[in-house]
DNA sequence: GCCAATATGAAATATTAATTCCAATCTATA
DNA sequence: TATAGATTGGAATTAATATTTCATATTGGC
């Protein structure tokens, strides 16, 4: 007795992504019409789910009998088990979008341990994403991307909360070969820092309420020198909108009195990554 | 002829939402069986869509027949029909989020302008976090709250595109007031600071491909002196998971070379502020 | 409290779907 | 090219599942 016997059922996949592993691993040993059911089920996952063992062999253009067939040679004992795979596939990612993030939310504040509070960070962190989605405005981007493409030197300018962002942007614009000015607040010479900057640069200022005061002075002072600054805050009534160019309005989801970055991290990144390719596009037409 | 006359379907819910709506609209005026399956429908709508007459009846507490009352009731031929509506919005649900993600991957990889930037570093982040959600292991995570929480200092340490998270991590165990060091490497005392780090202390170390040399090193040396160390590494062969007591296995999606940050800040805050619970909790029961 | 109408339970039946079987076809090898 | 072995198609069989039926119980109106 043990690990042998009757049933020999010890590898047979029970998860779908254990099974699709197994089956994109055989794929190339398997007879003609058994690939072919093979594939129809790896790319109409949902039609295995639902349907019946002749709907889905007519659909793939099979036998029933090689659907069976296949679900045998997998270690199944016939096509419902193997059915029962995918079936389960989709209980586990059922609910919607929506659901899920609801779902999330719900047992967060409910407050059932510590997994609440990692629920309720990644719900948070979703919604933000999908109302930033829902509510950038192109011509605002375009704009920015713009500006920021033509800067000789882009200046960062963020404290506290909205410091890894700043860092972030300026790691990224390194890596892009695009000079970049991060102001940070170790030494005590950001007064002297923003005295450099001139209107041919440009600034990327962050912050979001409670505003730190030190950015908000920072970016006056740079506004005053002419230099073109582009705000990512979270009002129109922002102290950092009224010296802003272009300022783009990120509504961040809160958990537990810790906001998200998410949505202002996918904006950083989308804007410095544009602004790269601007950059790049624009110096191919001046050589051209 | 055509309002009337045979077949008298006009009005039968062919979408869940209408079906819902239908059913809570007659609730009051059902009779008891029939009511409890409908609850039952209404709060395990995954099991109608796939069990069986039998098997749904049997953990509704009710008879088969009574099921099928219930579906003819609402003007379904039978059971059959009324579970295809069960069935489709699990297709639709199912497809809704990803089809959406897939969309916004398909418009951003087709380089559509640069609101294509932006879409795709969306997606990528809610991949990402949709990733993370199903993968973490509540174990690991619990195991790292307690040895964090009952550390005296917590050195964070991270650098390139990991230094953002290292910095949020920062300031949010200053603002719980939980006694921290973030290791930068601005003055190059790195080593005498890792040199203060006991038994006593704990460590979060993060790093992905390519693994900075830096931290690497810096994570064996503080290893060495015996500090506990939490990694947020890519993968089990991360030369971080060597050194780690516990390490979680983040898998980020990328967009344009760059990669999402987005499911390792919220692991990062999650464990920050679970961490900060968990010391108030233990605070509370030594005082008590 | 009685009667009619309605609802329910349980088993019989009809339907549908999965599986098996066998003959036909293809494939690789000597 | 002959032949064994594997693969496939299609129909027959078996299993499962939905539906119907009918006897029994319950409810509401008088």
């Amino acid at each position: 007795m043990g690990a042998d016997g009757a049933t020999m059922d010890e590898r047979v996949p029970r998860d779908f992504e254990t099974l699709r592993a197994t089956i994109l691993d055989r794929r190339a040993s398997l007879p003609k019409r058994i690939a072919q059911i093979a594939a129809y089920a790896l790319d109409n996952p949902d039609d295995i789910a639902f349907g019946t063992a002749a709907s889905i062999a007519a659909s793939a253009g099979v036998q029933p009998s090689t659907l069976i067939r296949f679900a045998q040679q997998l270690g199944f004992d016939g096509f419902t088990s193997l059915q029962q795979v995918f079936r389960e596939r989709l209980r586990e990612r059922n609910s919607s979008y929506d659901e899920r993030l609801a779902a999330l939310r719900a047992k967060a504040e409910e407050g059932a341990g510590h997994r609440a509070i990692f629920d309720g960070f990644v719900a948070a962190a979703s919604t933000s994403l999908s109302d930033i989605s829902r509510a950038l405005n192109d011509a605002h981007f375009e704009e920015a991307i713009a500006l920021l493409a033509k800067a000789e030197t882009i200046y960062v300018l963020a404290k506290r909360r909205s410091y890894p962002v700043a860092s972030y942007i300026a790691y990224a614009l390194g890596k892009l070969k695009i000079r970049n000015q991060l102001v940070e607040s170790a030494a005590g010479l950001n007064a002297e820092m923003i005295g450099f900057a001139t209107p041919r640069d440009a600034v990327i200022a962050i912050s979001f309420s409670p505003y730190a005061p030190a950015t908000i002075e920072e970016t006056r002072a740079i506004a005053e020198q002419g230099v073109p600054i582009v705000a990512i805050t979270d009002s129109s009534f922002s102290p950092l909108a009224q010296f802003a160019k272009i300022w783009f309005e990120v509504s961040e989801a809160d958990f537990g009195g810790f906001r998200s970055i998410s949505a202002t991290m996918a904006l950083a990144m989308a804007l410095t990554v544009a602004v790269g390719e601007k950059r790049r596009e624009t110096g191919r037409r001046r050589k051209g």
